[in-house]
RNA sequence: GGGGCGUUAGCUCAGUUGGUAGAGCGCAUGCUCGACAAGCAUGAGGUCAGUGGUUCGACCCCACUACGCCCCACCA
């Protein structure tokens, strides 16, 4: 058989029982059985807007592996899926597909029609416009990953599925909101947020990272009233106009004589505190720094804790803003030399403003020595492409920062696989320090569910807050009018307008165990579905995902949302990097599948641990490629004798249902234990060397001769080895279960081998001592390079006393498969060693 | 700067409670046995990152060091 011509045959049958198990609903959750029969998976809906990624087959594996495992131990598998729409990478990819851009005071056009790949000019459209293009990009997104999670052979259950943009989506995450809204603890707040310039959106600390980049000290001198002067390191001289205060530690001997007088800025002459303040560390820098409204998390601290004036120069597009200075003018002491030096810093960018400053510094002959280069910190936003600024704007705020004791509590009681990662969490949640934003300022996603009063002046009054009932959610109030409103009243004195921002996508993809579940209004539904039963994530976003889902369900009603969280490693290049598109190493999912079928693509994933990078390595697909074709030839094997065969009675036989039993409870534990990758490892072992290398050879003679006792046990180890085989590789055990052993239902709705099933046998010893002869022998064939068909003339066994007895049973078996005409088995003492010599005759030649 | 994980054969990885190191791939030498050449048999190949400690005995426990990956950190 061709290769080729093989794995056509393999990619039928896979594509066979794909369809099998959708027709057939093996895979359905059943609503009517009791709760604690019940296995809930809170799956992750994956960004559709992403790529599919070798990373996804790998962990979604690993959660089919664990199901598939449960669903045969008894449990009612609820495992749903989710598409993970709304929220930035859509918009970002619909902005390159249709080359649009959102402008919501456009207004909708119905008979807008684009293709993908449009060329000319950016067009610009309406929100619904661009909320429908949306809509259409992930449809087509998610089309692509329910084929590839089928190809897999995931046992999803396609009935039970969401969208973090549907309908039901929108109305758990405005309801639960509501709730937050309700108890106090979601409040609207004007106050300094982390802000991206180039979305223009707030953004919340799960979302930032860090990246170094080279920075440059600029040395500024400032006058001190009074005379003398000090000179101040910065990196950030844009930030000249907004400095409020400067301080340095209260135990510098450089600066203590300064606390309490004022500096005078450069250029704006503005005349500011001296502070002493514990955090200024003397060796940083000159020991003594601006305090700038803001140049970061430490300036907004300090802007709190000193009680200073905000002097806001930084727009929300990301330019020095024009206004600041002229409405409310600080003091100083120059005011037509401040003003001329700030409008040559107006609507310029950050990076302009810094260069400018300096020249104008240095014309001003305000720099004291050169700038210095310096390896810096910066916080982006994690999709972001300029450093965060800090803006003050209104966002909504869930409140966290005050529950870091009750949210570690609830940590503790979800058990984590592996258990390092709670750490990772723990770590997280002490580090905390802002509040929840969850609004954004973008356009597809969840609308935050409020309207507010406008003024009979015309000014709006946000302390006036109107909410939605309950049944009138999901609500945009964007477009829909609150209530007792007409839709003429929007922005109109006396009436209404309504909430522009959306929600933070983390904000809705934390309740999905609520979304599944059928809360609050199907009350039964829900009692049996949550908590949910297994989360499994990845590890780089357990600050997001799995610590929000941990907050919403502690806010909700004080529970967990999960029992286990199974976070999976990454699956790394050879030189440990993580793959992904940038670095262009991805290899296609699809391509894989297609090269080693999804049998084999599922045993690589099974072979890595939770939690542990893994290499991407397609020799282990191969192997699992191989694993596959043997099962399939032992199978035939075994199933080409008729009858089922009886009850093990000889020797060898019940020495290997002794060591089936062995098998059976070792790899049940590492199931009970997360242990997929020692489970198979184990499984593996057995099946290949005691099953088909040594069991096989031995049992083959008696099998073809119509032993029952043989044809039993084969069937008995295959059935049985089988249903071991089926979490991870589902296709090619339920090809030869239904041969073999179906009585016209799945493998996958099979029970789970116990060993109180099994027949009875021991195992003694008998079972390696032959297999020791056999090797002896086999060496002595090797060695003289002949056939393993050669028969033996004459066996001669040597071994301790105990070992000839144990022997005695099974020496039939293993003269038949040395092919040996006649044999001696007797007692040497002194030596624990079994000694088989073989005087090797001739293979007959074939007239 | 703080923390987590890792370092075992050429490669990818196992190694239960401490008792002389294991698998698959690759390599070598053979073998077309009535399941299977996508196979079978046999074999070569390792100072378990380093140093010190505990112990009769350490890949395993402890300390330190080196290297790799990751997470976090107010980045003047």
């Amino acid at each position: 058989m061709s290769k080729a011509k093989g794995m056509d045959e393999l990619r039928d049958m896979e594509a066979r029982w794909r369809r099998r198990w959708e027709e057939s609903g093996t895979y359905r959750y059943d609503p009517t059985r009791s709760r604690d029969e019940t296995f809930v998976v809170d799956t992750p809906p994956p960004t559709v807007s992403g790529s599919l990624h070798i990373g996804h087959v790998f962990s979604y594996t690993h959660t089919d592996l664990m199901v598939r495992y449960r669903r045969m131990q008894g449990d009612n598998v609820f495992y749903p899926m989710g598409w993970d729409d709304n929220g930035l990478p859509t918009e970002r990819r619909v902005q390159n597909v249709f080359n649009v851009r959102c402008d919501p005071s456009l207004p909708y056009d119905p008979s807008l029609s684009l293709a993908p790949g449009r060329e000319g000019e950016t067009l610009q459209v309406a929100r619904r416009n661009f909320i429908e293009l949306c809509d259409r990009v992930v449809q087509e997104d998610e089309k692509q990953f329910k084929e590839l999670w089928q190809r897999l052979g995931l046992s999803i259950d396609w009935s039970e599925t969401y969208a973090t943009i549907d309908r039901r989506s929108r109305y758990v995450s405005q309801l639960s909101f509501l709730h937050l809204l309700e108890s106090g603890e979601a409040e609207l707040r004007e106050a300094p947020t982390m802000w991206d310039v180039d979305y223009q959106t707030a953004v919340a600390q799960a979302e930032v990272e860090d990246r170094e980049r080279e920075g440059v000290f600029h040395r500024i001198r400032f006058d001190v009233e009074g005379g003398e002067s000090f000179t101040i390191a910065t990196t950030r001289p844009e930030l000249l106009p907004a400095c409020v205060a400067v301080v340095a530690h209260p135990e510098d001997e450089r600066y203590r004589h300064l606390f309490g007088k004022r500096a005078i800025t450069p250029l704006f002459h503005s005349p500011v505190p001296i502070y002493a303040d514990e955090s200024a560390e003397p060796e940083k820098g000159t020991g003594v720094l601006m305090v700038c409204t803001f140049g970061d998390a430490a300036d907004v601290e300090k802007w709190r804790r000193l009680d200073v004036p905000a002097r806001e120069v930084i727009g929300r597009d990301g330019r020095i803003a024009a206004a600041a200075w002229g409405e409310d003018p600080w003091e100083t002491l120059d005011a037509p030399a401040a003003q001329k030096a700030y409008d040559e810093l107006t609507s310029l960018f950050v990076n302009q403003a810094r260069r400018r400053v300096v020249e104008l510094l240095d014309e001003a002959d305000a720099l004291d020595g050169d700038a210095e280069k310096t390896r810096q910190f910066v916080k982006y936003y994690e999709r972001g492409e300029r450093p965060l600024e800090f803006v003050v704007t209104r966002q909504w705020f869930v409140k966290i920062l005050d529950k870091k004791e009750r949210l570690l509590e609830q940590g503790r009681r979800v058990t984590w696989h592996p258990d390092f990662f709670r750490k990772r969490y723990e770590d997280w949640v002490e580090g905390l320090n802002q509040d929840w934003c969850v609004s954004r300022q973008r356009y597809f996603g969840v609308p935050i569910p409020v309207w507010y009063r406008v003024r009979e002046d015309g000014s709006i009054d946000r302390s006036q807050l109107i909410v939605p009932p309950k049944d009138m959610l999901p609500v945009d109030p964007a477009a829909e009018p609150p209530p007792g409103f007409d839709e003429s009243q929007r922005g109109q004195p006396g009436g209404f307008i309504g909430e522009a921002d959306v929600f933070d996508t983390w904000a809705t993809s934390s309740l999905t165990p609520l979304i599944t579940s059928g809360w609050p209004d199907d009350r039964a539904r829900h009692e049996r579905l949550y908590p949910t039963s297994l989360r499994p994530q990845s590890h780089e976003i357990i600050r997001t995902w799995a610590f929000y889902t941990i907050t919403r369900s502690m806010l909700m009603d004080g529970s967990i949302p999960w029992d286990h969280v199974a976070i999976s490693g990454w699956v790394v290049d050879p030189d440990r990097k993580k793959m992904s598109k940038s670095k262009g190493n991805v290899v296609l999912p699809t391509d894989l599948i297609d090269d080693f079928g999804a049998d084999a693509v599922r045993y690589w994933a099974a072979s890595a641990r939770l939690g542990v990078d893994t290499t991407f390595d397609t020799n282990v697909m191969r192997e699992g490629k191989r694993l596959v074709t043997k099962i399939k030839n032992a199978a035939r094997f075994v199933l080409a004798f008729e009858g089922e065969g009886g009850e093990p009675e000889h020797p060898t036989d019940r020495a290997l249902v002794a060591r089936l039993r062995d098998l059976v409870e070792d790899v049940t534990a590492r199931w009970d234990d997360w242990d997929h990758a020692g489970a198979l490892a184990a499984t593996e072992a057995w099946f290949w060397g005691d099953f088909c290398d040594n069991y096989l050879e031995m049992a083959k003679g008696r099998a073809y001769a119509g032993d029952t006792s043989a044809i039993g046990t084969l069937r008995l180890g295959l059935s049985t080895v089988l249903r071991l085989f089926a979490p991870v590789l589902p296709h090619i055990t339920d090809e030869v279960w239904e041969n073999g052993f179906g009585s016209g239902d799945s493998i996958h709705r099979a029970s789970w081998p116990r060993v109180d099933e099994l027949p009875g046998g021991e195992d003694d010893g008998r079972f390696d001592a032959a297999v020791e002869v056999l090797t002896q022998v086999r060496r002595k064939k090797s060695e003289a390079k002949v056939s393993l068909r050669t028969p033996v003339d004459h066996l001669d066994v040597r071994a301790p006393h105990d070992v000839v007895r144990r022997l005695e049973g099974v020496m039939d078996d293993v003269v038949a498969t040395l092919n040996a005409g006649s044999y001696a088995l007797v007692v040497h003492e002194g030596s624990q060693d079994i000694v088989a010599e073989a005087s090797l005759g001739e293979i007959e030649k074939k007239a």
